[in-house]
DNA sequence: AGTAACTTGTGAACGAATTCACAAGCGCTC
DNA sequence: GAGCGCTTGTGAATTCGTTCACAAGTTACT
């Protein structure tokens, strides 16, 4: 397959949540024009965006709603579960484990981990906080896709240096730094701190 | 000054970290290279987008460590406070009150909002939850700079009119939803439910 | 059946961002 | 002070992503 840009796959994701919103209001079909408004794009770039994996729609019509939802699904690989453990039992952990988006879109918290003696084996949102020492024996037997990394920036590559060791080819990092992994292993990083320097700088540099 | 690409500010802010990192253990200099390899990118890309704010090495020596971090800081409008509203008194909103690397970075919160009865009026992390309807009254008393709109999903889009009411003109949004402001607004987007997608879809296209 | 009103899918044109490649500057040594 | 090794700064070339523009397909209406 062609090499799809991370704008493209950001923008589908983005198209996936309009779509369920319409597909519970009931309507039936969609246009480009009416997707690009609500995703502050242009329609022609909703249409390019498609076109990488087929053509979905009608001419003169439009998209089918559930027909849409269900290719984007597909493309996505959102059709099946996606076994999750989050490393880093702290605030963040905690606070991502109660987060409803999660399960909903079937992203299911199978174990947790952490590092230090007094956290583990604590019960932790239905689950026991586990050694992090285990993840690499339980990588495989709970069959984990993603884990995320929830620890603090000086732990983290280490902690990665762990995950990657055990098998795991896709990381959500939330450690303000950057991580340097195979390439086969897929490593998104969400940054606050670099979305509220950005912040900074558009107040700084206003015109 | 010439539009900057939202990438170059991204990494301006990556190279920053490194460069405070490379201070404290009290290194002088540093090369376009050095600087590359931690970030993940070329050298050229590294001076070019230095270069767009000036020249800050010397040709043969690379970058002063201390003057260089100076440079980014001022250009990024770090090298002041920012004042910081957090928007909605949920687990998200509580996990990064915590977060250390806020304050550390100069990003001061000074209040904290919700919209829930039972909510407001409570004490939270040193400071008292209040009415959202406060906020408008608030905001140029308290000169909040940036507003943390971490609500749920479906109460985003109108909370976010009341912040722009208000007059603010930055927001770190949490929802993950796309939203709508008026140009001379800021709006920057965390959506952890796209970069869990975007996983998806690497896991599920791999070559 | 013919026509009008829409909307898709897609090459081609365009624009933006990255990478290349090299002249010019700096420091060190002999 | 000439030569060498190193590194910056930057136009030019290239690559990548977005927008344009239009042929072709669909429905609705007369």
């Amino acid at each position: 397959m062609k090499r799809i840009a991370e704008s493209t796959v950001r923008r589908l994701s983005l198209y996936l949540r309009f779509l369920e919103d319409f597909e519970q209001r009931g309507l039936e079909t969609i246009s480009s024009d009416e997707l690009a408004r609500r995703g502050g794009t242009t329609s022609a770039q909703v249409r390019k965006d498609l076109s990488f994996f087929g053509s979905f729609g009608k001419r003169g019509l439009g998209y089918s709603v559930p027909e849409l939802s269900r290719q984007i699904r597909e493309i996505m690989g959102l059709g099946r579960e996606w076994r999750v453990a989050i490393v880093g039992a702290g605030k963040i952990g905690a606070a991502l484990a109660q987060y409803h988006g999660f399960a909903q879109r079937g992203f299911q918290i199978v174990a947790v981990y952490d590092r230090s003696a007094d956290k583990i084996g604590r019960p932790w949102d239905g689950q026991t906080i586990r050694d992090i020492r285990e993840l690499d024996r339980d990588a495989a037997r709970e069959r984990i896709d993603i884990a995320v990394l929830t620890v603090p920036a000086d732990a983290a590559q280490a902690t990665l240096d762990r995950i990657v060791k055990a098998g795991i080819k896709a990381v959500l990092n939330f450690a303000p730094v950057q991580l340097q992994a195979p390439a086969d292993v897929s490593v998104k990083t969400v940054n606050m701190a670099m979305e509220l320097e950005s912040l900074s700088f558009a107040l700084t540099n206003r015109d």
